[in-house]
DNA sequence: GTGCCACTTCAAGTCGACTTGAGGTCAAGC
DNA sequence: GCTTGACCTCAAGTCGACTTGAAGTGGCAC
């Protein structure tokens, strides 16, 4: 398979040098090998930064996606936190949805303020069935912070 | 209504009182009065903060959410602001439900690496078509700090 | 063989979203 | 009347995710 320089991984990813670098720190990444200095990246790592910016805005943070997959692209041994993970994003999923419903039926509907409108009441109540804290990822970062 | 001191609505919203605070500041939330220098929410801020959670886990920034409500909860008088929050949420609906897809399935198929599994890489691809880089919010916000 | 320039490392800075801490206010209960 | 405790303000600290800057290196076109 073809050997990428970071400037090339760089350009076709979108992203920045210093963020690929900062992902290899991360092990979120490795290049294959270094011609000198210069690290070669098998092509194979587009798809790994496609994964990984799929695995950010599905709100997990790197540690957590370093976590599901392993540094060499294969996912973890662990299915049931795989599993776990899934769940999660159907909850999420299914709170977009009604948070774009609610945008759109903003967008739409005339009435002054959304909060009377049962409506947009109805699909918010959809939206944040169950508790309101937990910006996300945020939920298990704070459970974590506050143990210590 | 009732109106709640800024105690209640931190334990019933699970969020913390300097979170509450905080989010006054930027103006996303606003007490109904005071009682001496104790603010007084009315009880429909509770509602808010569930918007403004959704919001969150959407992965709008706060100054973004405060963009599309204003402080009195009625929506942005923009309504082509709040059908493209739409549609973007729309696109990352999609690519978290291919992710979903892709971990379920990581979790049940025995493959040694999943990057060989046509069935998984299918799934990825439906994940990322389109640009890798954009964390979801990050793209905007990449772009906007890109120019200075 | 030399100059350029994309790369390298490492430390420090930035940004959003909060949290923490110090020091102060005030209503209620003893 | 004095303590207690939940609130207040304001400044500073923290955390994740990067970015920026300084100083150095080395492959390749000329």
């Amino acid at each position: 398979m073809k050997e990428l320089d970071i400037g090339e991984v760089a350009q076709q990813s979108g992203l920045a040098a210093s963020t690929l670098r900062y992902y290899e720190e991360k092990g979120l990444i490795a290049p294959v090998g270094r011609r000198g200095l210069r690290r070669l990246f098998d092509a194979g790592v587009l798809e790994r930064l496609a994964l990984i910016s799929v695995g950010r805005s599905a709100g997990f943070s790197l540690d957590e996606i370093a976590r599901m997959f392993t540094p060499d692209g294969r996912p973890q041994i662990d299915r049931q936190l795989l599993a776990a993970k899934a769940d999660e994003l159907d909850e999420t999923i299914r709170k977009l949805s009604a948070m774009r419903d609610g945008l759109r039926h903003a967008a739409a509907c005339p009435a002054p303020s959304h909060m009377e409108c049962p409506k947009f009441r109805r699909i918010l109540r959809a939206a944040t069935s169950g508790a309101i804290a937990a910006p996300g990822k945020k939920a298990l970062q704070r459970k974590g912070r506050g143990q210590r």
